[in-house]
RNA sequence: GACCCGUUCGUCUAGCGGUUAGGACACCGCCCUUUCACGGCGGUAACACGGGUUCGAUUCCCGUACGGGUCGCCA
């Protein structure tokens, strides 16, 4: 036996079994992600069903940086996938800084614990030094089962499998060895190897990730029968696409994790949102708080197919929380996303004049950057909008009534909503007509926009004598 | 090319043999309104196709088509 040598492997599998047997043993899901350049949404979202699984069943969450090819690996990615997922609010009980005595929790840090599994798989026949010097897993015999959560249970011959492969260039099958290296001739080991040996180190109990992995699975069940040990529950979710259907890709928009930070979404938002893809409460609840989404959170309600991603939808969603927040927490998060645009055109203003604007446009924002539109209606001075200058100027009696509302805006004495209201009451009253009729002109020429946040709360921000600097100069540029 | 997986409105989805096929985003219309919005109400819009099974299929089975994934000394 080749464990009577190797106890701590041997608890260890001990450990796992005992969870697959039905006894208490605490769920333990991982994400397992490579940082070779930033956060993808798939990961994150991975990540997330990951995170809500283990929580819905009190366990824990661990977090793993495969980083085993050096070549690729940046410490900057490391870092995109931390903040990342602090964002979102997934903490790891597990990880990187947070070592429950399974750790380290790098694998280039490990490869030691991988030597020692790769011996036994020696001792037992099962692995070889082929030609090149790099070490190979013999593949089993028998076909292997593989019992998948999501997709259901089917049974592969790895030998057949394995034996051809596909050569793109000429566009056929070709021969190939069917046992796949482990371990490169520098002595640096691969992913199904070391995936699998830590899953199994780490006691991991349930695998959920991309469906892109399914194809890989039979390898890591032979893996985890060759070294002794049951392997985990497997689930494999549907996959994330783009707009046009195929895999997303670091070009298509929200692909990165770093660009939702960037645009000052709220994290609860790109959370909920993203757990709507590809799992669904299976009610018409779609704002949920994060407990609702623990609580239900299990193989029953996830989705087979793979799910487009709908930006827009992100940001409806991010809407309906942003107008949820209070206009404080508001206003510090717009000025956070501004502060961080690292624009000048935010200098210039007062600052409670801009917390002000920032309170009046938070009804009408759903994503932090269209804050950029707003802004130039409340402080730039010059400029009206060509289309809709050319509609006040179209309007026949609109030069004299905004003349008058002009004379009435100026006779306010403490510029407020109520007092502009009622100057506006008056200016209606001695034209004889309702406010509807100037309010859009009043709108295009106070702002130079057709549309904008709400005009009354607008107008006293910006201030009386702006606003009829504006009005005059406009006046003359709009009719000449 | 081989092997896997999938297929309900444009998009995310509910549905698990009998429903006027429901909700949400987006879009359109109406109402509300001092403006832009919000909101309320309503509308357009889907079971990929062909065979079975069944009294009855969106639901079950088999094909076809389409889409996706995998086939590395990447992860």
């Amino acid at each position: 036996m080749v464990w009577d040598s190797r106890p701590s492997q041997f608890s260890s599998c001990r450990r796992r079994g005992s969870v697959l047997t039905g006894s208490m043993t605490q769920v333990r899901t991982r994400f397992a992600p490579s940082p070779t350049g930033y956060l993808h949404v798939g990961g994150a979202r991975t990540a997330l069903f990951n995170w809500l699984f283990a929580r819905h069943h009190g366990g824990e969450f661990v977090l793993r940086v495969e980083d085993t090819d050096a070549a690729r690996n940046t410490e900057e990615a490391v870092r995109a996938i931390f903040d990342g997922l602090r964002w979102l609010g997934l903490d790891w009980d597990a990880g990187p800084e947070k070592d429950d005595g399974r750790g380290p929790y790098f694998q280039s840090q490990r490869t030691g614990i991988y030597e020692r599994h790769l011996d036994a798989l020696t001792e037992a026949g099962r692995a070889y030094v082929d030609e090149g010097g790099a070490v190979r897993f013999r593949v089993p015999e028998q076909p292997v089962t593989v019992d998948d959560k999501i997709c259901g249970s089917r049974t592969i011959d790895l030998v057949e499998e394995g034996s051809t492969c596909y050569d793109p260039e000429s566009k056929q099958n070709v021969a190939a060895n069917p046992d796949f290296v482990i371990r490169r001739a520098d002595g640096s080991f691969l992913f199904h190897f070391v995936n699998v040996v830590d899953d199994i180190e780490m006691a991991i109990t349930h695998v959920i990730r991309g469906g892109d992995h399914l194809a890989n699975t039979p390898k890591h069940v032979a893996l985890f029968e060759a070294l002794g040990c049951p392997p985990p529950e497997f689930a494999h979710i549907p996959l994330i696409l783009n707009k046009n259907g195929s895999k997303m890709s670091k070009r298509d928009e929200g692909a990165s994790m770093d660009s939702y930070i960037r645009e000052g979404f709220l994290p609860e938002a790109v959370r909920n949102y993203l757990s709507l893809l590809g799992w669904s409460p299976k009610d018409d609840r779609e704002k949920m708080p994060i407990e609702d989404i623990i609580a239900l959170f299990d193989y029953d309600h996830l989705n087979h197919a793979n799910a487009k991603f709908d930006m827009e939808k992100c940001q409806w969603l991010n809407s309906e929380y942003l107008a949820d927040v209070d206009a404080e927490t508001f206003v510090k998060r717009a000025r956070d996303w501004m502060e961080g645009t690292g624009e000048s055109m935010w200098q210039d203003e007062a600052a409670p004049t801009v917390d002000a604007a920032l309170r009046v446009m938070q009804p009408k924002i759903k994503h932090l950057p269209e804050i950029k539109e707003h802004w130039p209606r409340f402080f730039a001075d010059d400029g009206v909008d060509a289309e809709a200058g050319a509609k006040v100027a179209g309007d026949p009696g609109a030069k004299d009534q905004l003349g008058v509302v002009r004379s009435h805006l100026a006779q306010v004495e403490d510029w407020s909503e109520d007092s502009i209201t009622g100057a506006l009451d008056a200016a209606a009253g001695e034209l004889g007509i309702k406010k509807g009729k100037f309010m859009f002109g009043l709108r295009v020429l106070a702002t130079g926009a057709a549309q904008g946040t709400d005009l009354l709360p607008t107008l006293a921000v910006v201030g009386q004598e702006r606003i009829l600097s504006r009005l005059d100069r406009r006046l003359a540029e709009i009719f000449g």
